[in-house]
DNA sequence: GATAAACCATGAAATTAATGCATAGTTAGA
DNA sequence: TCTAACTATGCATTAATTTCATGGTTTATC
């Protein structure tokens, strides 16, 4: 069996010239140096070295052994660099899962400054789940779920990051532009644009429509959030989403957000992610960035 | 620091799943491998496995340690079947000196069923050595050495594989061609041409003009076998060569050979190595292989 | 929810391997 | 013929690996 050590023995040997020297640079005395050789070479059969004169010559076989030691050390070395920056937990992998649409925008705040500070990183960004966020979580499918709504299960821990209301968007020229806060009976005649999801995880049906019996007159399914606006912008439709999300398009769209209920509709932004990985740098660190979007947010 | 058995330990579990299956094929028990997981894991700082339920789920540090393994144990495993090859005498390399310039199209001969029968047996030919043939098969820069001229030196063995005669070549319509064999002072109004070595290597000069003190017109060196049996056969000239390499081309170049001096000139083609290579497999079957061509070359 | 089965972890003892010491055996060069 | 500079080797020592026995956890089943 060859080993990383007769590897570097080869190299050393090669590089000092004489065993003796060889064994000054690995730490160890001549005849261990010595001991071991005998043991490899009747390991293998076959010599690695024959001596001429007081030189040793490399065989065949040592030349072979030279060359895969010059191509693997290199390898073993840098693997062993990449370990002690995960273990100094300079270096991983964030695999972040979104279970809120409309939040692509916002994370895409949070990674940008985050690439910086951990190029040793690599971010990866999943939207799509077999068995929900919770269970890419679970099953190490993802690092972190962006989520609005929190399954507080052991093993997972969920931290807000970011509160913002869900406001209707209509356009500046619609009729319900001039109200102050929108009722459900308003939405009756309207086309509510949505993402295309079950209707119980859209808040503006659980949380407004149904809790007061009411409907609208069509709902439709649209992917993007860009040409969502587009529609709103254009008088064929209704849409609920982030009041800061709304802001950033307002002016160049011609848009208006309207409170939904007395209240309004809250919803918070959480973070989940593995209890074991709480106190990850990288990932501790993407949490602090998370969350310090927030004021950018809303000054903005 | 990560060893080849680390690289061997990932392998089996991430195969068998589990550390006692591991421990199975790797043909030592479970707590051995559970000793050896702790220890890697102090060492490198970082988990490696981490333990969900009761299975074992690698880190991030645990990936990276299987990529190095996937890629590096194949390398360790093809040169270790490698060097049992060499220690069998099925691999090696051979690289043959040539002090012999005609000899080329001899060696043509040997070289071909030798690449046959061994193909795992790395074969070079070299032309020019800086301290002649003797010191480059000394300085291990070529292992047999094809000459005319052996050296009995110690720790060198030279075998007689092949005998020649020397003659002269001379195109058909040259006045010489008809005479029946060649005294030196034919030679004094010819151009002779010879390769590019010093006259005292030439046999024509040192065995045959220089004894009889005579010397010739012009002396031409000219570097290409071919080329110079082209000059000879277009009347520019004549040259000594081996009898059965001027057969070779009688026909199609309109060529005559013929003796030089009463007894001619008789040659030995030598095949040095070095003694300890002299039981070598391959070396030996080259030698054998040399031998046989002078048949071949007899009839032909 | 008790029980059995399938795992992994661990301490201590036993075994095995690696290492160093002292020294002998070579070779090269003065 | 010496000496300096190496490598090889037997033996004692030290360090490491491995096993054994056992305890702890998790999963599945009744």
């Amino acid at each position: 069996m060859i080993e990383r050590f007769h590897l570097q023995l080869l190299t050393a040997v090669n590089e000092c010239g004489t065993l003796t020297l060889a064994a000054e640079k690995l730490h160890l005395s001549q005849s261990a140096l010595s001991h071991s050789i005998k043991k490899l070479e009747q390991q293998l059969g076959t010599a690695v070295w024959e001596k001429d004169g007081r030189k040793l010559r490399l065989t065949q076989a040592g030349r072979q052994i030279l060359i895969l030691a010059k191509r693997l050390l290199p390898q073993f070395e840098h693997t062993e660099l990449l370990l002690t920056q995960i273990a100094k937990g300079q270096r991983g992998s964030l695999r972040i899962g979104m279970e809120c649409h409309p939040c692509y925008q916002w994370l895409l705040k949070v990674v940008s400054p985050f690439l910086e500070t951990w190029p040793g990183v690599e971010v990866d960004v999943k939207q799509e789940f077999q068995f929900g966020g919770m269970g890419a979580l679970f099953d190490y499918d993802i690092d972190v779920l962006v989520t609005p709504d929190p399954l507080f299960k052991s093993g997972v821990t969920f931290i807000p990051v970011f509160d913002f209301e869900q406001r209707l968007v209509v356009s500046q020229s619609h009729p319900l532009a001039t109200l102050q806060q929108i009722e459900p009976a308003d939405l009756q005649h309207e086309t509510l644009i949505t993402y295309p999801v079950e209707p119980q995880r859209l808040d503006i049906f659980s949380q407004f429509l149904a809790p007061a019996g009411c409907t609208v007159k069509r709902h439709r399914h649209i992917e993007a959030t860009e040409i969502m606006l587009q529609m709103v912008s254009a008088g064929r439709g209704v849409a609920a989403l982030p009041g800061w999300l709304v802001d950033t398009y307002a002016n160049s769209l011609k848009l208006v957000s309207l409170r939904l209920g007395t209240k309004g509709i809250m919803k918070h932004i959480y973070l989940g992610m593995r209890n074991n990985d709480v106190n990850i740098d990288y990932i501790a660190d993407f949490v602090r960035l998370a969350k310090q979007t927030e004021n950018q947010v809303d000054k903005g």
